[in-house]
Parts: structure tokens; C-alpha cells; sequence
DNA sequence: CTCATTTGAGTGGTATTACCAATCAAGTTA
DNA sequence: TAACTTGATTGGTAATACCACTCAAATGAG
């Protein structure tokens, strides 16, 4: 475990404590905040969604099921598929969406801001490179 | 929410996903894991456990049997104050906690190696100084 | 075209996680 | 000494996530 590894996982540990603060106090999971951060950009099928939550897909049925009695999400059929659903969130899904994305923002904002201007950009390119 | 908070949060992610996937090849959850980590360089009270873990203390009670039933930690009351349990890692959870950091850094090490060592340097001071 | 198979989603059962409220024993204080 | 506080655990509940299974819809082989 090298000092880059060490620094990434004590920064993910701390990352994700804000995204877990932020979600609490909207009474979401952190996997009911993925899932809403997924279908921003995307309407899934049931199938679809649980890869990209990397999740089974039971454990997904229940996610949306408790995301749907919430309001959150909606479930439509799939027109050229029968057996397919297709999830996609519900205007308040999208606005609590948004909510969470600001609040996320200033969480983290005093973590970032320790940074220079120029020292969160370098931060910003390298992560990136990091992931795709 | 800016271009640094977006991929910290993107990279907390991917490094969470890792992070599960080795603790679940030794069923572990990342709780425990953390703990493991935890317990390698303290033996705490399970209150002051509880304060690093973010946890309530009725959950780390349970976490705590889990773990010693698995034989990875013991429980040892205080000699000071009779009600007090002190928490430290057996043989046994000294032994996996180690694994678990060498499996942890050959898991991570594909996403760091995509930098240049000068680079990783780079980050990992950038990372270092937003945590402490 | 029909029957077997595959595929998409959901159900039921179990273990873990995490919370809160309550308990209980051990310390502390008035 | 009695009242209070503190450390840990227990009990109850909800969510998460798994696996094995079911069920209906789609696909394929003969």
C-alpha cells in the first residue's frame, strides 16, 4: 500500500461520511442517493440500474420500491419488452436531486477550499485521470 | 458543486466499490474493515471505537460480537473502570488486517498506476493536505 | 406452430447494519 | 448513603443486500 493508495482511501473514507451526513438529512441511503445520481441522466431498466449500482437485482426491486412509495421514482412498463421496467425519477425525484447535489457541494466545499484555485484544478485533472 | 468535488466524489466511489469487494472476499463488510483498520494501531473503550467509527454504540456492540465470534478481536474489561471493555485486534485480526491492506493496494494499484510516479506524489500531497 | 428455454422482474427468507429506547452495573457526587 | 451519571448491552424496528425461487413474457428449436 503506497502513500498515494493510503492518501485516496482516507480521503474516499472521508468523502463518503459527508455524502452519508448529507443523505441522512434527507433521510436517503447512501444507495438510494446513487440511484437518485443515476437516474438524473438516465431512465434504466430494473437490469440495467442494478449493474450500475452493482447491486442484485432483488436488492434493487426493494431499492425502488421504497424510492416509489417516497415519491421519488416512477415505474413504467417497457413498450417493446413486456416483462421490462423502465425507472425514471418524478419531478420531486429530480428536484431532490438537485438538492442533494448543492448540499453535497458545500459539504465537501470546506475540504476543497483548503486548496488554492490553482491546486484544486491540478487535484480535479489527476482524479480524472485516475478514472477513465 | 464544482469540477474537483464532482470527480472526489466520482473517485470515493470507484475506491469504496473496491474497497467492498475486498473486504467481501473475506466476508468482511467495509464496517468491519474499517474497524480492523482501526483496532491495527489502537485499543480503544467501545465508546471511543464508536466516536471513530461514526457509530452508535448499541451498533458497535454488535459489530464487536461478530467480530470476536469470528475470533478476530477480543474484548478485555478495563482495569480502571469496571464497566469499560477494551477492544483489540487476536492473532488472527492482526493477520487479516494486514492481508487486507496488501489485497486493498493490489486493488487500487491498476487506478494509481495510471499516473506517473511524480504524479501519484502530486496527488497524494494534494489529498494529504485536504484531509488534516 | 408448439413446447422448451431463456430472460426480466419480483417474492420470501436470512444475516447484517444501524438506529433509538430502555436496562443494568459500576462509578461519581451531593 | 442516596441520587445521578456513565459504559456497555439488549430488544425492537427498518433498511440493505444476498440467494433461491417463482412467474410472466419473449425467444428458439424442432
Amino acid at each position: 500500500m503506497t502513500d498515494v493508495q493510503d492518501s485516496l482511501v482516507r480521503a474516499s473514507f472521508t468523502v463518503m461520511a459527508l455524502l452519508s451526513q448529507a443523505a441522512a438529512a434527507h433521510d436517503l441511503s447512501l444507495t438510494q442517493l446513487r440511484a437518485l445520481a443515476i437516474l438524473r441522466d438516465r431512465e434504466p431498466k430494473m437490469a440495467e440500474l442494478a449493474d450500475h449500482l452493482g447491486l442484485d437485482r432483488s436488492s434493487v426491486s426493494g431499492l425502488i420500491d421504497r424510492a416509489a412509495r417516497r415519491g421519488l421514482v416512477r415505474r413504467d412498463s417497457s413498450s417493446d419488452d413486456g416483462r421490462a421496467v423502465r425507472v425514471s425519477l418524478t419531478e420531486d425525484g429530480h428536484r431532490l436531486a438537485a438538492v442533494m447535489t448543492d448540499e453535497i457541494g458545500s459539504l465537501i466545499a470546506p475540504m476543497t477550499s483548503r486548496l488554492s484555485t490553482a491546486d484544486q484544478n491540478r487535484l480535479g485533472t489527476l482524479l480524472t485521470r485516475l478514472l477513465d
